[in-house]
DNA sequence: CCGATGGTTCGATGTTCGTCAAACTATTTT
DNA sequence: AAAATAGTTTGACGAACATCGAACCATCGG
C-alpha cells in the first residue's frame, strides 16, 4: 500500500540537497500510479518528447528557451504539472530556477521496460 | 520507406486463409505507425484492457458479450477501429463473424519491449 | 524597496474524443 | 424472399484537454 504523504515515496535523502523546495510540489506514490495515467500522460507529443529528453535521468531546467517547443510559457507549466501528478516527474525547486527529473529507477520498478520502449526511434 | 499498398505489409499467407476478406479494412504499414499513435491508441481504460488481452496475438472475436465491457456495441466498433487504424490491431473478417488480432509480431519489431510493458500488474 | 526574472494559476476558447442511438450494410438462416 | 444476426457508420452531445493571455507569486539584484 502507499503511504500517507504524496511527498515521502523516496528518502529526502536521495533528492540533491541543494533542492530543498520540493515539498511543495508534491508527487505521487509510485504504488498509487496507474499504467493508464502514465499512458495518457505520455500521449501527447509534446510531454512524450520531454520525457525523452530527460530519460537519463539528470534534471533540466523547465526555462522556455530550453525546450524550444512552439508553446507560450503556461502552456509549458501545464505539461510539467501533468507529468508531475502522474508519476513521472518531480520538481527540483531552487530559488527562481526551477528543475525536472524523471522518476527513473521508481518508473523502472513500478513498469519495468515502459520508459525504455518510449526511446527507441 | 513504407510499401504502396497499406494492407501489404505482410505477406497474405501470414494470414489464416479462411480469414480472406481483411483486405477490406486496411491496415496502416508498420514502418509508418508513430509511437505517438500508439501510445494514443493505448491511453484509454477500454483499449488498453483489449490490448492485454489479445496480447499472446490470438484472435478473438469482436462480439460485446465476450468482452463485457458497459458500452454500446457502436462504441466498442468504434475503439476496434481506433486500434487498427493505429496500426495495432487488424481484423480478421469471416462472413459475419469478425475476429481481432494483435500485430503482435510485427509491433516487437516496431517498438521492442512496447507491448511487453503495457502486461504488467 | 523596486524592478526584473522565472514560474504558476486562472478563466476563456477551440478542438479532440468517448459515448449513444439510429440508420445502414452484409451475411446467414429459415 | 424475408427475418435474424453481426457489425459499421453517421450525427449529436458532453466531457476532457491543449492552448493562450493576463494576473499573480516568489526570488534575486540593484
Amino acid at each position: 500500500m502507499a503511504e500517507e504523504n504524496a511527498a515521502s515515496s523516496e528518502h529526502p535523502s536521495d533528492v540533491d540537497p541543494e533542492h530543498w523546495n520540493a515539498e511543495n510540489y508534491p508527487v505521487p506514490d509510485m504504488a498509487d500510479v496507474q499504467l493508464i495515467d502514465v499512458l495518457r500522460a505520455v500521449a501527447d507529443p509534446i510531454r512524450l518528447e520531454i520525457v525523452r529528453r530527460i530519460a537519463d535521468g539528470k534534471p533540466q531546467p523547465k526555462s522556455r528557451d530550453t525546450w524550444g517547443f512552439d508553446v507560450q510559457k503556461s502552456t509549458l507549466s501545464h505539461h510539467f504539472k501533468t507529468l508531475r501528478e502522474a508519476g513521472l516527474i518531480r520538481w527540483l525547486v531552487n530559488g527562481r530556477q526551477h528543475d525536472i527529473q524523471l522518476r527513473r529507477p521508481e518508473l523502472d520498478e513500478r513498469f519495468p521496460g515502459l520508459i525504455d520502449s518510449l526511446l527507441a526511434d
